[in-house]
DNA sequence: CGAGCCCTTGAGCCTTCTCAAGAGCGGTGG
DNA sequence: CCACCGCTCTTGAGAAGGCTCAAGGGCTCG
């Protein structure tokens, strides 16, 4: 049986690929940097759609609205990712892009994102490369809140922030969630109460750890426990003997 | 409060649009046709990615593996789609694509759809647009399952599947489940008798019917029926007076 | 120092899961 | 032709995980 996922080999250029992507970016698009701060939408649901969104530094949430007024998170956005591709196919938005910290977004104008790809066909390729992952981590969120019980949602959430994070080069051992426990609840399809819980739980079984001052800053002294934690929550039997 | 989604208007040209698009790709590609059976794998988690996939006539289902051996239904492809996205990035597939019913896919060389579209940009444009409309979708999946009663999320689904094939020309008013109640309830998050018993609510509420012989075809009078009752499921208050 | 959030924890309830039994349908072989 | 087998589906009863409701504590900011 096949345990651990093993991110392939990426240690110490962890987060110089994606800011050598990032460079290349800036250099064969020169776009239009935007200041972002917290709370800050970039676009919104039923908004003309016209640009994608480089996120440089920062976080963001994606809102989706349904039609009855259903509110969700449905995604997460770190430094190198892409925004707004929800756009492309209906001309308009279908989700609100929200800043959850003082950040910098890039503003790249679909049309001339075309234009530079079809001099640049590296350009191209890492359109299709983000688009293509962010397929793939869909359908990774979607198993996770289909096959895990409550408790190991939440920890797969830290262990898919702090991998995230890890990607790019950033701390992992202390994290700061920029989600209150209703958003992190509402984006895992759990009550706020059920996410406080599960934290209990986890920082119970020191898997992670509460700063001294505020819930908001975890310590994850290691990510593997994280996974291990998922793992344990998926094989009920306690296998007494053996 | 906003209360139907109203998918605009396309009404005769239902399906003439998809078909168009598929005229379009086939003489603009030229791809290989290959014919496929139930429970063909046209790609496997893991192989290398080469191909993009259009399919022509049939369903498919795209099941994601994770690590510790889960496994989960994350998506549904009717006529027009595309498979394979999920591979670009990692240069593999990180689903396996499985059909469920005869059918035809177009083979579509990733390498040489990119040189196609550099002398078609209405190509890049498909593209894009199938991508963007995937990670739309994903997105709504997400939102279904972590927002919905276990009735409503039947209920959901069976509108998309109806709407989907409406959106092709097919006929919505009997349609067949290509999946057991057990996929069904493996897509939606649920187990199988949660499903068998929200279809026979469904039935027992007059909002879908069974053909006189076996359960797996479903007659579906009024699709809105169906988004009715997903939003009664959400209204808990009877609402006895006014 | 008080107001407004956010977070935690408990108690009871409800939806959904688990386990189990049985029926329907289709295929196979005696 | 019919008996049998395997698979799928339905339905019930009991268990349980997660939700709802409620109370109280901690931060932050004015």
């Amino acid at each position: 049986m096949p345990l651990r996922p093993l991110p392939a080999v990426q240690k110490e250029d962890a987060g110089r690929r994606t800011a050598e992507r990032l460079r290349l970016l800036a250099e064969q698009l020169q776009p239009q940097r935007r200041m972002v701060h917290t709370g800050d939408v970039i676009y919104q649901a039923g908004e003309r759609f016209g640009n994608l969104y480089i996120l440089n530094s920062g976080f963001f949430k994606i809102v989706n609205l349904s039609a009855d007024g259903r509110e969700q998170v449905v995604g997460l956005k770190f430094r190198g990712d892409w925004l707004g591709f929800d756009g492309i196919a209906g001309q308009r938005y279908v989700c609100d892009a929200v800043a959850m910290d003082t950040g910098e977004v890039w503003v790249v104008p679909y049309e001339s994102l075309l234009a530079a790809c079809a001099a640049h066909p590296a350009l191209l390729q890492m359109l299709h490369a983000a688009m293509s992952r962010e397929i793939a981590h869909d359908r990774d969120s979607l198993m996770s809140v289909c096959t895990l019980p409550a408790d190991a949602r939440v920890a797969d959430f830290l262990r898919y922030w702090a991998e995230s994070l890890a990607d790019r080069g950033m701390r992992t051992d202390e994290i700061t969630l920029r989600m209150t426990r209703a958003e992190i609840g509402n984006y895992l399809g759990m009550t706020l109460e059920s996410v406080s819980r599960a934290l209990s739980r986890l920082a119970r079984d020191k898997v992670i750890g509460f700063a001294t001052k505020g819930r908001r800053e975890v310590q994850i002294p290691d990510v593997g426990a994280l996974s291990a934690f998922v793992q344990r929550c998926l094989a009920p039997a306690p296998a007494m003997l053996q």
